[in-house]
DNA sequence: TAGATTGTTAATCGATTAACAATC
DNA sequence: TAGATTGTTAATCGATTAACAATC
């Protein structure tokens, strides 16, 4: 995947711009929004140049048409409507999480296996497992969430393929098989925390060497 | 940051291990090893050769050893103690999630601003937010989740950098500002989902193009 | 105009991959 | 011994940063 981070860096800067303009500001500057992202401002400008977004040298950017612009590259125009797959712990919490809906993702349902989590009436809908194809294909469904345990993961990405899910977002702490035709991208919890654990070891050993050459 | 994508990939390597030996292997070439997380083989024995963990030229890598090596450097041969802040719909699926107790990361606590979901008997007790700076300071807690919303992510960094805090797993979808002495890493579910659209669009309109040329 | 900022090209840096000698 | 695999050096590739001409 080309520019991967160039496009994760637009979802960035998009909410760096909505806080911006609730702040007051309606214009910008390239160095700005590289502050607020912790960038510099080269990598702004050509990240925007990838993507054929520009300024007015010496007047910075528009903030609305900057977020506008990023919508639109993001396919962030239109709803995207998404299923999330397990209702435990962590489907159970994306299901309520505020911060899709706000970003235009809607959660159309949940499905769940064990048959006491089901529940049809609930604000977004939990429904039997068995009927995740169903639905994917009378919805058009083209995004999914797996939020079931590692055992379970691989089988439900093959049936979300099969009806005719082209994104899947993966919290299962397993590399997934997918087709060249399905995108997935992972989320492990425990591999961010055990990052941030080693990561601040070194820090501390390096600090406490510092400190002992001083 | 030197090697970070070394480090996530040691994590990575862990997991494919611990289950290439409950499924009955013994010992594991860097081959396999690279097709089990998806990459190829010169770049495990690379990451390997960074951390000084070595192998049999023709009998590949013991998995008992290997995993012990990793736990080391990933400084998992101990318990890590950490602390969640924020009892909402992802704090408290955290709290719950059991893949952090398996990986040797206890959660000693959940720190929480609204009086009515603070509940000290819970498994894993749910304390006031006032009470985090002498908890931390008194369990000598290094770890910290943030959890809470984006207009309290920096207040609460703040306080667990005071406290002594030296790494953090932000879930807030802001930049926040730490010293130095403090890492921070950060995990944006919207920004994750936002990425998945962007590449499953871009990959079917790929593929419709090569369709319509053919 | 002078000064500031964009947009792009070139330079640097780091990470991945290829190649292959060492050796079991 | 012949064959296979490691460990490391060199080559490639891509991403970030620096530099600066264009221009408002």
């Amino acid at each position: 995947m080309r520019n991967k981070n160039s496009i994760i860096r637009l979802s960035r800067y998009k909410n760096a711009l909505r806080r911006l303009k609730t702040m007051g500001f309606g214009r910008i500057f390239s160095d700005n929004l590289a502050d607020a992202i912790g960038v510099n401002s080269c990598q702004v400008r050509k990240d925007f140049s990838i993507f054929g977004i520009s300024g007015n040298k010496r007047g910075g950017y528009q903030i609305d048409e900057l977020i506008e612009h990023l919508n639109n590259i993001l396919g962030k125009n239109i709803i995207q409507h998404a299923i999330i797959v397990g209702a435990g712990n962590i489907g159970a919490a994306l299901a309520k999480y505020e911060g899709f809906e706000k970003d235009g993702i809607r959660i159309d349902a949940v499905f769940e296996a064990d048959p006491l989590k089901v529940n049809p009436r609930a604000d977004i809908p939990v429904l039997a497992a068995d009927d995740m194809i169903e639905f994917i294909q009378k919805n058009d469904i083209r995004i999914g969430i797996i939020a079931v345990p590692e055992s379970a993961a691989q089988q439900v990405l093959d049936l979300m393929v099969l009806s005719g899910v082209k994104g899947i977002l993966n919290f299962a702490p397993i590399r997934l098989r997918a087709p060249r035709e399905c995108v997935v991208n992972n989320v492990n919890l425990v591999l961010e925390l055990e990052n941030v654990i080693y990561f601040s070891n070194l820090l501390e050993k390096a600090l406490e060497k510092d400190a002992q050459e001083a």
